[in-house]
RNA sequence: GCCCCCGUUGUCUAGCGGCCUAGGACGUGGCCCUCUCAAGGCCAAAACACGAGUUCGAACCUCGUCGGGGGCACCA
């Protein structure tokens, strides 16, 4: 018998999108297509004080930017509605007034002054810093009394002091803590709104979560949501705790001054980020996927659809990943090359307008295929293979003559190489490469001196795609014209 | 300080008691190909944290040590 497999993916609109945000909604995007099952998305606002108004947007647009499409969330809604947080409040009160009702929360009247000196005096004392339950032990009746009187207060959920708990975490196996190391957590706060403890267990209830698949650091708040969704009585879902991204030094998580040391090292850790550098989905998401896990023991490579069949939460390693930016670059590079001309050049279309060219679709093809075996990024192309679209090229002077030449002798090279091309009727400079290596062996040249010179003068660069290549993307009168203008600056010189 | 988790080359990993003289990939070095740059092909260096135990046999099981990481909020 088989439980209808629903997985979420709940982050926080506290910041920006990320690739470990990101992987953890691929996982969960991966069981569920795996099997057949649910993807929800749920946006956890409930921390009004971090809340970000464009962070919503931001991981909205990188998971569609990604493909990891879902099956109900805020932006299309769902049979489960509401799936902002916010807008579940009265559920969750209801929820923990069951909570008190069952003898397994209770209100708490402390003040935040004397929560903190409490906890300075435990740490003074080298004690965990737990609460010292003074309001559990208060009178029912009395309790009752304040909230009436409309005291400000807390709903706390009531630990067991006594014996263990054990969880089962997917990965991991059994984890058992003593329960009297456990706090009474605060399940709402003084304004009235739930809390993550509270609030993401009462809604994977409500949707029908069956598995829980979410960072690791919530491993160590994992016993108190078992205890909350026991004391409810549900049945609680598979838990699978991700292992953690390290930064690349692999010494503790990546902070916000290492994301910005990332950037001005040409990196990023941010999905909006890596789709403005240039690097593509299907290149992002194998990447991401690998870090953590293997999907098969000879093949790293894969589309999302390959994934998709290959996906395995008992392939999913629990120990932490440190972040290796060269490891996108040799995937983008990968999935670029593994792209039609067709899709790559349309991809390459904004890119190239970004830069201020203006790429039309025939030239633009044959763009995309001279370059996509040299570029690791899709940004990479305009640096690549910008001179294509430009109408003049200005090659560096010293790059002009030939290696081992003296500008007079190039001069003399390009003019004839020159000559042989504007010769011939039909213009085909493929067909011209042996009567031009022929050229490079009268004169005394290997070809490649010959060759670079023409190089600098008809793209402006030392680095290119093939030189025959690009001669018939340029076509004949433009190639003709700079040779002509870089042999009158080697005359020069 | 307390609680929890993790530990195979520099990095990501395969390995689930004999298939391991430990496999793949990134990166690194070399060679080949070659008009530049790439891509591609071939080769190389590089790891079971340590110590006990269990067993005929341990990278795989157990314990300890050490190392690393996460958490300890009216944040998620």
């Amino acid at each position: 018998m088989h439980m209808p497999v629903t997985v979420r993916f709940a982050p926080s609109p506290t910041g920006r999108m990320h690739i470990g945000s990101a992987r953890t909604a691929l996982y969960n995007y991966l069981l569920a297509k795996r099997v057949g099952g649910r993807f929800i998305l749920r946006i956890e606002d409930t921390d009004q004080k971090r809340f970000s108004p464009e962070a919503e947007a931001e991981i909205i647009e990188g998971l569609r930017w990604l493909g990891l499409d879902w099956d109900e969330g805020p932006d299309i809604g769902g049979p489960h509605a509401p799936y902002r947080q916010t807008e579940a409040r009265e559920i969750y009160r209801e929820h923990a007034q069951r909570l008190i009702e069952k003898d397994h929360a209770y209100p708490c009247f402390c003040t935040a002054e004397r929560l903190a000196r409490m906890r300075e005096e435990h740490r003074a004392r080298k004690e965990q810093p737990l609460y010292d339950g003074l309001c559990r032990r208060l009178d029912p009746a009395e309790a009752a009394q304040r909230i009436a009187a409309g005291e400000r207060h807390v709903i706390r959920f009531k630990t067991p002091n006594e014996g263990t708990t054990t969880v089962t975490d997917m990965l991991r196996g059994e984890i058992s803590v003593e329960n009297k190391t456990l706090d009474d957590f605060i399940l709402v706060k003084s304004d009235g709104l739930a809390l993550y403890h509270l609030a993401a267990m009462v809604d994977d209830r409500r949707m029908a979560v069956s598995h829980v698949i979410r960072g690791s650091e919530w491993l160590s708040t994992l016993p108190l949501h078992a205890l909350v969704v026991r004391a409810f009585g549900w049945r609680e879902p598979a838990w699978c705790h991700l292992s953690l991204f390290l930064k690349p030094s692999g010494k503790g998580k990546m902070s916000k001054r290492d994301a910005t040391q990332a950037m001005t090292e040409g990196h990023s850790i941010f999905i909006r980020d890596l789709k403005e550098m240039g690097y593509i989905p299907e290149g992002i998401l194998n990447w991401i996927a690998l870090m953590g896990a293997s999907f098969d023991e000879a093949q790293d490579v894969f589309t999302l659809e390959e994934m998709i069949q290959r996906f395995d939460l008992g392939h999913l390693n629990p120990s932490p990943a440190a972040i290796n930016f060269e490891k996108a670059d040799h995937f983008n590079g990968t999935h670029i090359r593994r792209l039609s001309t067709d899709d790559l050049a349309a991809r390459l279309a904004p890119v190239f307008a970004k830069a201020g060219y203006a790429p039309d679709g025939a030239k633009l093809r044959q763009v995309a295929a001279a370059v996509q075996v040299r570029i690791v990024t899709l940004d990479e192309a305009v640096d690549m293979g910008g001179f294509f679209f430009r109408e003049n090229v200005a090659p560096d002077p010293k790059d002009l003559p030939g290696k081992g030449l003296t500008p007079a002798q190039s001069a003399d090279a390009l003019r004839a190489a020159r000559e042989i091309l504007a010769a011939k009727p039909a213009f085909d400079p493929t067909a011209s490469e042996e009567e031009l290596r022929a050229l490079a062996e009268k004169l005394g040249y290997k070809p490649g001196v010959l060759f670079g010179i023409m190089r600098s003068a008809i793209t402006g660069q030392t680095v290119s795609p093939p030189l025959f290549t690009s001669m018939e993307i340029i076509g004949r009168e433009t190639i003709l014209a700079r040779m002509g203008a870089a042999e009158a600056v080697l005359r020069k010189m």
